[in-house]
DNA sequence: CGCCAGATCCACT
DNA sequence: GTGGATCTGGCGG
């Protein structure tokens, strides 16, 4: 607990990183506060010919960061108002990122409260990937940001080793443009709730 | 509860 | 011109 996650974790396909991400810790230093929180929920974009991945169609000026070196932010912005967390996977040239889909709260909450208001410390207040975004002020400012360097005040930690039991699997969310197979692979995994509060005591 | 529409805008076609 | 790796509040059951 506490080491920074290096590169390397990050430089491996997608689908092996998202599942291993569950459970580390996410840092944002915001205003000179630290806040940290656990990721319950990944999902993994790999590859061109993943039809669900942003790059299925090629290289453009949105998706440029995948293309990138392992360990950066794709921070990008959807549906007119939200903005998504992504960690760039495996190699250069090979468009791969984990989705952040939720977290559960760890400490330093209070930096959070005024960007969350609305349901700041209610259950379930930080899951969904552009409720945390929000929570943790990431923004397109953040695209391609180092998360592997701690000048960037964003970056992971290692956190809880989770036992198997309490990973779960499905299909991935909101991809209903994409097509089969990739429409139903099992590329999110999740910390079921109802074991959220055993994680949090460990 | 579940379902659904509206919000809101930038990059891509 | 189109449509989204979403969230929210309103409405009906």
């Amino acid at each position: 607990m506490g080491d920074i996650l290096e590169r390397a974790f990050f430089e491996r396909p997608a689908t092996e990183v998202a599942p291993e991400l569950l459970g580390a810790l996410i840092v944002r230093e915001i205003d000179g506060q630290r806040v940290r929180a656990v990721v319950v929920e990944t999902e993994a974009y790999q590859g061109m010919e993943d039809k669900a991945c942003h790059a299925s169609r090629g290289k453009t000026k949105r998706n440029a960061v995948m293309f990138g070196e392992a360990g950066h932010a794709y921070v990008y912005f959807t549906y007119g108002m939200h903005w998504m967390l992504n960690v760039v996977c495996d190699d250069m040239d090979l468009p791969a990122a984990v989705l952040i889909r939720a977290l559960a709260p760890l400490d330093g909450l209070e930096a959070m409260r005024a960007r969350r208001e609305r349901d700041f410390g209610k259950p379930g207040w930080l899951n969904g990937p552009a409720k945390l975004c929000q929570a943790l002020e990431i923004d397109g400012a953040l695209n391609g940001a180092d998360m592997c360097d701690k000048s960037t005040g964003l970056w992971f930690e290692k956190g809880f080793d989770l036992k198997a039991d309490i990973v779960k699997q499905s299909a991935r969310i909101g991809i209903g443009y994409a097509t089969e197979p990739w429409l139903s692979l099992p590329w999110r995994w999740y910390v079921d709730s109802s074991s959220l509060s055993d994680l949090i005591k460990l």
